[in-house]
RNA sequence: GCGGGCAUGGCGGAAUUGGUAGACGCAAGGGACUUAAAAUCCCUCGAUCCUAGAUCGUCCGGGUUCAAGUCCCGGUGCCCGCACCA
C-alpha cells in the first residue's frame, strides 16, 4: 500500500470554503440561545503590514480554545478587527508619500488575508477598524457622555517639544534627549490637554483586583505597584522670614513621618509653584530649572538623571526642634505629579535623599535603629523597621507607633489657621491624559467658542469625521494648520468657532473595542441586551507588554461605560492570558547590517553552526536570540511557512513544545518537526482507514490510553497548557502506531475508536488536517462541528501504579501495587524486599513515612 | 533608577504543586531498507566511575524537611514594563 503526502495548499483552501459555505463560526446576533456563552478574543492587531509570527501564535491559541469550547457545545463569540490608528501610518505617509487611510486599509486588506489563510475559526461579520468612522462616531459619543458625567475634563500637563518641527514627540521619538527627525534638544512644554478621571477609580482597581483568580499573579501585581497606593501624611512646614517671597508654607507628603528628627533638607520639583516663583528674580535657578525641563517627560529619563538640586536660600522651621531651619532646594528627581511634589529629605533611611545629601554635603542624622544595631550610615540607606533614636519624644517607640505619634501631635498644631499635618493616602496613578497633536486619531468632538468657552459637540453631528486633504509633512498639528477643518460654527449660540484639533489616544480606542464586538452594527455604542449577554470577555490573549497600560485603561473604561449607563459590568476580562513572545536568531553582516534568515545558508561545520548570505557567499555572524523585529530583519514571514508547509503545520509547531507565556524560539528544525508529524498522522489514519470495523474489540490498553488523553487533553485546552496537550497526543499517536503495526482483526474496531478520538483531540490545533482525517476515516459531517467526545470514566480508574521505595531518601526499588492497598500491607509487603532487609541489617527502621498512592521512605 | 519576571541534558521543555528529575519533541550517533538520495523504520542518548552497581546532578552559596527543581534567606545572569510605540 502507497500513500500519497499529506498536500495542504490542496487540501487547506478547500475546507475553508466549506466551512465558510455553512458559515461556520458566525455567531448569530440573537443572545436566545441555550447553550451557556463563551466570549474568546486574542488582543486585535495594530495593522502594520503583513502579520508576524507572535500574531501566528497568538491566534492559534485563542482558535484552539474557540474550536474546542464549540465542541464542548459552547456558544462561541470569536470576533477579529483592527486597532487602526496611530503614529506609523503618518510615519509611512511621511515616508512613502501614501495616505495615512489609504496605507492602513490596504494593510488590513493584506493582513485579513493571511489571517483568512491561517483557518481561523473567526466570525469575520462583526469585523471592523477603529478607524471606521462608523466605529469611532461612538467613541466620540462616549466621549461625551463621560464629559456630561464629569469623567473628562481638561489641565496643563507637559509634552516633549521638538523646537525645530514646532511638533510634540512621543517619548519613542526621543532619543537621547533629542528629536528623532530634527535632532534639535527636546524642551519640556505645557499644553492644556484632556484627561479622564482615571484616579478616582484607583481604590476600585486596586481592591478588584483581588477578584481577578483568572488573571495572572503577576499582572495583578505589575497592576498593584503601577496604582502604587501608599499612606501617609501630608505636613506643612513654615517658611522662615525672607526676602524671596510671600508664601508662608510649604507643604510636603511623606509615607514616613516617623522619620521627622531625621530631616536635613527640603526639596521641591522645578515646575512647583514656588518653584516658578521664585525663579523670575533668580537667573541661576531660572536656568536650573530650565535644564530640568530639558530631561524629557518618560519616567525612565527622570529616574536615570545624576540627582541635581539647587538651593534656593530658603528655610523652612523644623517642628519639634527649636531654631533649626532645613535649606530648601529645587531638586530634579522630585515630581510635581506626585503627592505635593514636595518632600523633607530624610538621608539616614531614604536612598535618593542619602544620594542627594552626600552630593551637597548635608547632614545625615540616623534615627531608626536597625535591629542589629549598628546604625552609622554609609551609602546605603536603611529602609527597614526598628526603634526610633535620636528622636527626642518619639526615641524607643515602634516606626509604626512613631508615625501615629507624629501625625497626633502636627495634627493638633495650628499653622495658618489649619491643621499642620493630616493624614492621606496618595497613589502613583496619574490621570490618563488622552489628547494627541496627531492627525490619524479620532478626534475629540468639541468646540471651542470665544462666547460659550468649551462646548460639546451635538450627538447629531456625529461622527465628526478627519479631513482627507491633510498635509503631514510640515512643522505642527496637521489638524489645526488645515485651512478649512476646524472652522464651524458653536452649537450653543451659534457663532463661528474652531474644534478641537488634538485627536485622542489610540488606547481610547482598544478600552473597549470587545464591547463593541458584541453588536458591531447598532447605531447605538452599545445594543445593552447583547452587551449584557456576551461581556465580560470569557478568555483574553494577548501580550504581556500589555500588562498595564492597556489592560487597565480597559477596566477604567469599562467602569466609565457602567456609570453612563452602557455596560452593567465594571471587570471587562474575567480570564486572561498573557503569552510570550516570538524569537529567532539575529543575523549581522561585516559592514554591520541585519539580514533575514531567508537570505542565508547555514552549514554546520565541525559541530559549529556558520551563516552564509545566499547572494554574495559572505560569512555573516550569528548574533543571539532576540524578539523578532524588524529593526533587527530576524523576521520569518508566515506566508512563507503557510505556503511551503501549510497553516496546520504553523499552528501545531506555535503551540507544540514552549509553554505558552514563555518565549518561544523560532527554528527551521522545529518546523520540520511539526511537518514530519502531520506526515505521520496522514500515514496512520490512511493505514487505519483500511481496518474492517469488527464488533469485538481485545485492545483495552489502546482504548485506555485514548480516553485517558482525551480527559488530558481537554484539561489542558481548558487551562491553555497548549505544550502539555501536544505532548499527549504524540504519546497516544504512538500507542495508535504500535497497535496498528501489529493489529490483528479483532483489535481493529479498538484501533478505528482510537484513531478517530485523536483527530478529535487535534482539530482543534490542525483544523484542516483533521477534516481531511476524519473524511479519509469515512466519518460523516464535518469534524469542526463533531461534538468533542465524553472520556469513559470507567476507563480512566487506575487499577495498578508503581510505587517507589526510598531508604533515606534515595529510591531503592519499586513495588507494583493497587493504588488503594491499605498502609499496613504496603508496609509489610516493603519489610520483604531484599534490599531493606539488607540495609537494615537485624535493626528496626527509625521511621517509615508512607505517602498514599505516591512513595514509601524508610528512615534508618 | 523603580516595578515585574525567568533560570532543569547538546536544545525546547515535563514533573499530578514538597514525593521515582529529565515525560513528549528536536538535534546527534549507530543500524535496516534503497543502485543512490529523500522519506520511513529500529536502537542509543545527563555526567563520572573500563563493567556491575553506585556516586554526582535542576544558575551559585546557605537553610528548613524523612524527602527540595518545587519552600525560606543571600547572591549572579538574562528578559519585560515605566504613562505620547502599539
Amino acid at each position: 500500500m502507497t500513500t500519497e503526502r499529506y498536500n495542504p495548499r490542496l487540501t487547506e483552501q478547500n475546507w475553508q470554503k466549506a466551512w465558510d459555505d455553512k458559515s461556520l463560526f458566525v455567531t448569530p446576533s440573537s443572545p436566545t440561545d441555550q447553550r451557556p456563552k463563551f466570549y474568546v478574543l486574542e488582543m486585535f492587531p495594530y495593522p502594520s503590514g503583513r502579520i508576524h509570527m507572535g500574531h501566528v501564535r497568538n491566534y492559534a491559541m485563542g482558535d484552539v480554545l474557540a474550536r474546542y469550547k464549540r465542541a464542548c457545545g459552547f456558544n462561541v463569540l470569536h470576533p477579529m478587527g483592527w486597532d487602526a490608528f496611530g503614529m506609523p501610518a503618518e510615519n509611512a505617509a511621511i515616508q512613502n508619500n501614501a495616505h495615512p487611510k489609504d496605507w492602513t486599509y490596504k494593510n488590513i486588506a493584506t493582513m485579513r488575508e493571511q489571517l483568512k489563510s491561517m483557518g481561523l475559526s473567526l466570525d469575520w461579520s462583526r469585523e471592523f477598524a477603529t478607524c471606521d468612522p462608523q466605529y469611532y462616531r461612538h467613541q466620540q459619543s462616549l466621549f461625551l457622555d463621560f464629559l456630561e458625567h464629569d469623567l473628562v475634563y481638561r489641565k496643563n500637563a507637559k509634552v516633549n517639544w521638538d523646537p525645530v518641527d514646532q511638533t510634540v514627540l512621543a517619548n519613542e521619538q526621543v532619543i537621547d534627549g533629542r528629536g528623532w527627525r530634527s535632532g534639535a534638544l527636546v524642551e519640556q512644554k505645557e499644553l492644556t490637554q484632556w484627561f479622564f478621571k482615571i484616579s478616582d477609580a484607583a481604590e476600585d482597581l486596586l481592591t478588584s483586583l483581588d477578584d481577578l483568580e483568572r488573571w495572572p499573579q503577576k499582572v495583578r501585581t505589575m497592576q498593584r505597584n503601577w496604582i502604587g497606593k501608599s499612606v501617609g501624611a501630608k505636613i506643612r512646614f513654615s517658611l522662615a522670614p525672607n526676602q524671596l517671597t510671600d508664601t508662608k508654607t510649604l507643604e510636603v507628603f511623606t509615607t514616613r513621618p516617623d522619620t521627622i528628627f531625621g530631616a536635613s533638607f527640603m526639596a521641591i520639583a522645578s515646575d512647583h509653584p514656588l518653584s516658578s516663583t521664585l525663579e523670575k528674580n533668580i537667573p541661576e535657578l531660572a536656568e536650573f530649572n530650565k535644564q530640568c525641563r530639558q530631561t524629557g517627560t518618560s519616567a525612565i529619563a527622570i529616574e536615570t538623571i545624576d540627582k541635581k538640586g539647587y538651593d534656593t536660600g530658603l528655610k523652612v522651621r523644623h517642628p519639634f526642634i527649636e531654631d533649626k531651619l532645613l535649606p530648601v532646594y529645587v531638586a530634579n528627581f522630585i515630581l510635581m505629579d506626585y503627592g505635593t511634589g514636595a518632600v523633607f529629605g530624610c538621608p539616614a533611611h531614604d536612598q535618593r535623599d542619602l544620594d542627594f545629601a552626600r552630593a551637597y554635603k548635608l547632614e545625615v542624622t540616623t534615627v531608626v535603629a536597625p535591629q542589629d544595631g549598628e546604625t552609622k550610615i554609609a551609602d546605603i540607606a536603611y529602609v527597614g523597621d526598628g526603634h526610633m533614636i535620636n528622636s527626642d519624644f518619639l526615641d524607643g517607640m515602634s516606626k509604626d507607633k512613631a508615625i501615629e505619634t507624629v501625625i497626633s501631635r502636627l495634627a493638633k498644631t495650628q499653622l495658618d489657621g489649619a491643621p499642620q499635618a493630616v493624614k492621606e493616602t496618595n497613589y502613583k496613578l496619574r490621570d490618563w491624559g488622552l489628547s494627541r497633536q496627531r492627525y490619524w486619531g479620532c478626534p475629540i468632538p468639541v468646540v471651542h467658542c470665544d462666547s460659550c468657552g468649551i462646548v460639546p459637540e451635538a450627538k447629531e453631528s456625529l461622527p465628526i469625521e478627519l479631513p482627507y486633504d491633510v498635509d503631514l509633512d510640515a512643522p505642527g498639528s496637521p489638524l489645526a494648520r488645515h485651512p478649512t477643518w476646524k472652522n464651524t460654527d458653536c452649537p450653543q449660540c451659534g457663532k463661528p468657532a474652531t474644534r478641537e484639533t488634538d485627536t485622542m489616544d489610540t488606547f481610547v480606542d482598544s478600552s473597549w473595542y470587545f464591547t463593541r464586538f458584541a453588536s458591531p452594527h447598532y447605531e447605538q455604542p452599545v445594543d445593552r441586551q447583547q452587551v449584557d449577554y456576551w461581556l465580560p470577555v470569557d478568555q483574553y490573549i494577548g501580550g504581556i507588554e500589555h500588562a498595564i497600560l492597556h489592560l487597565l485603561y480597559s477596566r477604567y473604561f469599562t467602569r466609565a461605560m457602567k456609570i453612563t449607563g452602557h455596560v452593567g459590568i465594571k471587570e471587562p476580562f474575567n480570564g486572561l492570558f498573557t503569552q510570550g513572545m516570538v524569537t529567532h536568531e539575529t543575523y549581522r553582516a561585516k559592514d554591520g547590517s541585519w539580514l533575514q534568515p531567508s537570505q542565508l545558508r547555514i552549514e554546520e561545520i565541525n559541530e559549529k553552526r556558520h551563516a552564509y548570505n545566499l547572494e554574495t557567499g559572505e560569512e555573516v555572524t550569528i548574533g543571539p536570540i532576540e524578539k523578532m523585529s524588524k529593526s533587527k530583519r530576524n523576521i520569518v514571514d508566515p506566508d512563507e511557512i503557510i505556503a511551503n508547509y501549510g497553516a496546520d503545520t504553523a499552528r501545531w509547531f506555535m503551540l507544540s513544545d514552549s509553554p505558552p507565556e514563555r518565549d518561544v524560539i523560532w527554528t527551521e528544525a522545529g518546523v520540520e518537526g511539526a511537518w514530519r508529524f502531520v506526515q505521520r498522522i496522514w500515514r496512520v489514519v490512511n493505514k487505519v482507514s483500511e481496518f474492517e470495523s469488527s464488533s469485538k474489540s481485545n485492545s483495552i490498553q489502546l482504548t485506555r490510553s485514548a480516553h485517558q488523553a482525551l480527559d488530558n487533553v481537554g484539561k489542558m485546552i481548558s487551562s491553555l497548557r497548549f505544550n502539555n496537550a501536544v505532548a499527549q497526543i504524540y504519546t497516544l499517536l504512538n500507542d495508535i502506531e504500535k497497535s496498528a503495526n501489529s493489529a490483528k482483526p479483532q483489535d481493529y474496531s479498538a484501533i478505528i475508536d482510537a484513531t478517530n478520538i485523536i483527530i478529535q483531540l487535534f482539530a482543534p490545533m490542525m483544523p484542516h488536517l483533521a477534516e481531511e482525517c476524519w473524511s479519509r476515516m469515512g466519518n460523516d459531517g464535518l469534524v469542526s462541528q463533531a461534538p468533542w467526545p465524553q472520556a469513559d470514566s470507567a476507563l480512566l480508574v487506575v487499577t495498578t501504579i508503581t510505587m517507589p521505595i526510598q531508604i533515606n531518601g534515595k529510591r531503592r526499588a519499586q513495588l507494583e501495587i493497587n493504588p488503594d492497598m491499605p498502609e499496613d500491607e504496603i508496609i509489610s509487603a516493603v519489610m520483604q524486599l531484599d534490599v531493606l532487609k539488607k540495609a537494615l541489617d537485624g535493626q528496626e527502621p527509625k521511621r517509615i513515612i508512607v505517602v498514599p498512592k505516591r512513595i514509601v521512605n524508610i528512615v534508618i
